[in-house]
RNA sequence: GGCGACGUAGCCAAGUGGUAAGGCAGAGGUCUGCAAAACCUCUAUGCCCCGGUUCGAAUCCGGGCGUCGCCUCCA
């Protein structure tokens, strides 16, 4: 059984799906107006351990992740960059799905834009007028939050507190300060649509409720984004689409902690986003990938880089191990040790790890406990059948957490580097170590490492840290 | 001001009633020409502080202190 922790009812609940063996999964996604951030990295990595591991317990995974392609900001910085609104958020969406890729996320099923679900929008939002749950105030369109006690659940806020806030935006034509736009008048030189109402763009809000229930239906199962999402980005979606369908849009919603630097939040307005791009010049796909994993979802992350390249430095065991384990074959010995029983149950341990709500950084201690247990099999003289389990369970793990190496970490040697080391070779043969030590260090230089194992030396194409 | 989260070894970090996972760094040892890798051993009588509930609490309750987030665009 698997455990979610759900931010409407505050606690971890038993995962039942609608329509086993359907999880239909909403997550928000960016509005594509700057390079993408590590905060943007976290949600993502996050949400394909959560889709890989559903879909090894036996499900079937629809996935939903939009774009809000047109939207102020947008508009804003197409001026300033004197560039097409739409051209930029083109270019934008496009760096964003190729960093995610390099991340090794698995692209969503439906990636839906706004701009190409503006007739549903304004359909949903004529639904909402004719319901009398929202009002045209010249050429907008407001949705009236009512105080029928549902409102404010999901962020655990009252109405009467929202008036407490000092910045609570005030607007001519609102009714009440908590109402917000479905639909914001532009003038005709900014992007725009005709609507009944006049030209203009949709709200912030409505186009998660309209392709939410597009592409899965008025009830889905999880649906996801950042905790700086709950309010009132979630909360005004989550009215939008109870005013409409009368029900529950999400069976569970769930929330990802925060990536901060410096202890500071990390956002777009602020600039002080480490963009992933840069990030990745300086540090592994993989490695960055898993140090998002080895922390829960839910807790806050500081992101260093040097924790980061810390995080890599253990990483570099599991690699190392996987080089040696790698070309094995299945395991053909029975051993009835403890170690030999804990490398043949790790699969089944790594899943429950996930089982609970997504625990992955209990996960990777299974995975390094596991490689101990290998290294103990193979001290013991059960070499072939402990690499035999390292290859079995590192591929299993890999195949939920993805984080084995995109290429192997021993070169296949070069006839130069080859004869290199064999010239090594036979001076260590006649101990000439001052020659060995030289050729040593003069492929170091190039970046290579050479190290001397009972098989013979092999060359890794990192420095060992 | 309102609401919420968090505070575990030098650092990162699991752990929601049963006696402190894992990683990095560090110390000692085995192996090695030396390194590297690997392996073994060690490193929190204690989980921000003070009370309380309990046979038993890092885990539950109350009160402090501290950090962060949301209330405005945000993953």
């Amino acid at each position: 059984m698997i455990y979610i922790y759900d931010t409407l009812t505050r606690q971890k609940r038993p995962f039942i799906p609608l329509k086993p063996p359907e999880v239909s999964i909403y997550v928000c996604g960016v509005t594509p107006y700057a390079e993408a951030h590590v905060g943007h990295a976290r949600p993502a990595v996050m949400w394909d351990v959560i889709k890989r591991h559903l879909t090894r317990r036996g499900y079937f995974v629809r996935h939903v992740q939009n774009f809000t392609d047109i939207d102020d900001k947008i508009v804003r910085q197409a001026l300033a960059e004197h560039e097409d609104p739409k051209a930029l958020a083109e270019r934008y969406m496009a760096q964003y799905t190729d960093v995610m890729q390099r991340l090794r996320v698995i692209p969503p099923d439906y990636a839906p834009r706004v701009t190409e679900n503006i007739p549903q929008i304004i359909a949903f939002i004529t639904e909402l007028l004719n319901k009398q749950m929202a009002y045209v105030s010249g050429h907008d369109v407001y949705f009236t939050v009512t105080d029928d006690g549902t409102y404010g659940q999901l962020s655990g806020r009252k109405i009467e507190d929202l008036y407490a806030g000092v910045r609570m935006e005030v607007h001519e034509g609102k009714r009440a300060p908590q109402d917000f736009a479905l639909w914001k008048s532009a003038d005709d030189t900014e992007p725009g649509w005709v609507s009944p109402w006049g030209y203009g763009r949709p709200g912030w809000h409505i186009e998660c409720s309209t392709m939410a229930a597009q592409y899965l239906g008025r009830q889905f199962d999880l649906h996801g984004g950042g905790l700086d999402l709950v309010f009132p980005h979630h909360e005004n979606e989550r009215a939008q689409s109870m005013g409409y369908f009368g029900c529950e849009p999400a069976s569970y919603w769930v929330h990802n902690g925060l990536i901060t630097q410096d202890n500071v939040k990390m956002s777009k307005s602020l600039g002080n986003g480490l963009g992933l791009r840069e990030i990745l010049e300086q540090i592994d796909p993989v490695v960055l990938r898993t140090y998002l994993l080895s922390v829960h979802y839910r807790s806050p992350l500081d992101f260093q880089l040097a924790s980061a390249e810390e995080w890599g430095r253990g990483l570099q065991r599991i690699w190392r191990l996987w080089d040696e384990a790698k070309n094995q074959p299945a395991p053909s010995e029975w051993v009835d040790e403890p170690w030999a029983r804990r490398l043949e149950s790790f699969e089944q341990r790594l899943a429950e790890c996930l089982d609970d709500d997504f625990n992955t950084a209990k996960a990777f201690a299974e995975v390094f406990e596991m490689a101990h247990d290998v290294r103990y099999g193979m001290a013991q003289g059960h070499g072939a059948l402990a690499l035999a389990w390292a290859r079995r369970n590192l591929q299993a793990a890999d195949q939920i957490l993805g984080l084995l190496p995109e290429t192997s970490q021993v070169l296949s040697l070069s006839t130069m580097a080859e004869r290199l080391l064999s010239i090594r070779e036979q001076a260590r043969a006649r101990r000439d170590f001052q020659e060995a030590d030289a050729i040593r260090n003069l492929l170091a230089k190039a970046g290579y490492t050479i190290e001397d194992t009972p098989e013979g030396p092999r060359i890794l194409s990192q420095p060992s840290a």
